[in-house]
This record gives C-alpha cells, structure tokens and sequence, in this order.
DNA sequence: GCCCAGGAGCAGC
DNA sequence: GCTGCTCATGGG
C-alpha cells in the first residue's frame, strides 16, 4: 500500500482487501450515497468524503496526508491485515470460502460511537434505504452543512449534547423514527449523563460490553453487537439478525429453524475474536445472493 | 389490503 | 426462561 498526492486528490494505491462499494454497502453505515458505480460520498468524523475505486486503488477526493493519517486511515481500518485475517478464516472453516471469495473487499469501518448507537436503534425492523434516510433527515435537521457532492447536500450527524439541548422524544418522531423515538431519546441521556462511556465500552470484554449497551432502551443483543463491532473496536462481536440467522441455518444447522440464542453461542464459540469478520463476509454474501435470485 | 423490514419490550405462561 | 404480540413507517 502507497499514499500518493496528486494536487489536492489522494490516493491509497496498490491497496488489497478493499472494495469501496463492498464496504459502504455492506450494510454497516448508513450515512453515504452512491454516485455511480465504485464513486461514493460519505459523511463521518464532521467531515464529508468523496472516495472512488480506480484501477490502481482508491481516490480520496480533495483530501490531505494530514486529513488521511487524522481521519481516513483508522475510519477505514487501514493498518489491519485483512489478507491474514480471510486466510485463517478459510483454513479455519472452508465453508466460509464461497462468502470470502466474493466479498473479500469488506472492510470493518471504525464509525464514531454515538451516530453508531443511534443508527442502529434507527435500524431495528427497518430496510436500509429508510434508515439512510432517517439518518440524513435528523443530520440535516440538528447537524452542521458539510458541503454538496453531485447535488447532494451533506449533513455531519449531531453530537450527543446538540441532541440533548435541542432535540427530545417528539423531535425525533418528527423524523419519522416512530416508535423508536424514546429510545433514541434514552440513548442521548445515557451518553450525555455518563451512564454509558465509550472509553469503558472500548477496553472492556465482549460480554460486559453488550451488557452495558443494553442498559439503554431499545438496544438489544443485535443494535448491541452491531454498535461493538461497528463502532468500538469489539471484533468478536457477532450480530445475529434475520439474515445472519437464515444463512447459518443453511450452512451450519442442516437448514433446520434455529434460535437465534443458539446461533449466537455457536458463534462466539466456533468463531472467537473473528467472529465479526466472518459475520460481515457472511451476511454481505447473504444479502447479495438473495437480491440476486 | 397484505407482508416484511440488519428488533426489542412486554405480558403471559 | 421461552413464545407471541405489538410497536410506526415505508415499500413491494
């Protein structure tokens, strides 16, 4: 991998393991639109991004060696060996080689926490083009003007104090969010009120981490393990939604009805800190081969 | 109209 | 501890 500049562009060359689109569309950020193919525009870290797949690696528009070391870098988990990662996988459990061999482009992003957190209580029973816009309507709502891309304009997702002083329950139901409203507005008191910290959420186990996630209303075990493994670094966390539950049944329950208790243990057990990982390769493959059919 | 969506809370066993 | 119903909203 090279970081070249040209004028005020940038470019990640001779990069592997990274599929922008893959990575972006895979279901584990909600804040972005696509362009056109393998050209998109993001908003993360108060900062808007156009990034785009070339033949010889990834276009960081307008963007700094500064602005990459600061933001991009760690946001696109860039010091991690993924080559290593989807070698032990396979040679761990081959049944994982189809699912690896077709979106061995994912990237785990490193998302901020809080708009992680809110996203993913925005995302219980919803698809996702109505989350995205649910996200881009409280953005464009309480957040700061970030610039236009293609026509599109951009909004940095609120931090936890804005929403504290100026948005509440009804608030957010005017952002259509239903009735996930009062568990978004639980979600900015715990953060805002130190019930939940991010520092300890980071440093400590899986386990705990869940646990304490769950103490905010409307977080179960699934927005729980996607916040950990999206936002916090947790990358055993494994997320088992209907999808993930569908797929394992196939490929490790003899395609028999499955809780989703049971699959999760099996997870933690059979696939450890990995879990995360072999998750996204999994639910991504999932997803496409269904759209497909 | 019907069903489902990257679920979770709650009541009722 | 598990099962089933309900929640608000949009799209197929």
């Amino acid at each position: 991998m090279k970081i070249k500049e040209y004028g005020k562009d940038l470019e990640i060359a001779e990069v592997s393991d990274f599929d922008i689109a893959q990575t972006l569309e895979c279901g584990q950020c909600f804040h972005f639109n696509r362009i056109d193919d393998h050209d998109y525009a993001l908003a993360a870290n108060g900062m808007l991004l156009h990034a785009a797949q070339t033949d010889t690696g990834i276009v960081l528009y307008d963007t700094d060696k500064g602005q990459y070391e600061n933001i991009w870098r760690s946001y696109f988990d860039m010091d991690r060996d993924y080559s290593s990662i989807k070698e032990y996988l396979v040679r761990y459990d081959s049944r994982l080689e189809d699912a690896i061999n077709a979106m061995g482009g994912v990237r785990i992003l490193n998302q901020e926490f809080f708009e992680t957190l809110m996203s993913f209580i925005i995302s219980q029973n919803k698809q996702i083009p109505h989350i995205k816009q649910i996200v881009a309507q409280i953005s464009h709502d309480y957040g700061t003007y970030l610039g236009d891309i293609a026509g599109q304009e951009y909004y940095a997702f609120p931090d936890c104090d804005t929403l504290y002083s100026n948005a509440g329950v009804e608030a957010f139901r005017a952002c259509k969010t239903g009735f996930r409203a009062p568990y978004l507005w639980d979600a900015v008191c715990s953060v805002k009120e130190g019930r939940i910290n991010e520092r300890r959420l980071r440093t400590d186990g899986i386990a705990e981490c869940l646990e304490e996630l769950m103490q905010i209303k409307g977080v179960g075990t699934k927005v729980a393990s996607c916040v950990a493994l999206f936002s916090l670094g947790q990358t055993a966390a494994f997320p088992v939604d209907v999808w993930i539950k569908r797929m394992m049944e196939q490929m490790y329950f003899d395609g028999r009805e499955t809780p989703k208790k049971v699959i999760e243990s099996f997870a933690a057990e059979h696939f450890g800190e990995y879990g995360g990982f072999a998750q996204q390769y999994i639910f991504y493959y999932g997803r496409e081969m269904s759209s497909k059919s």
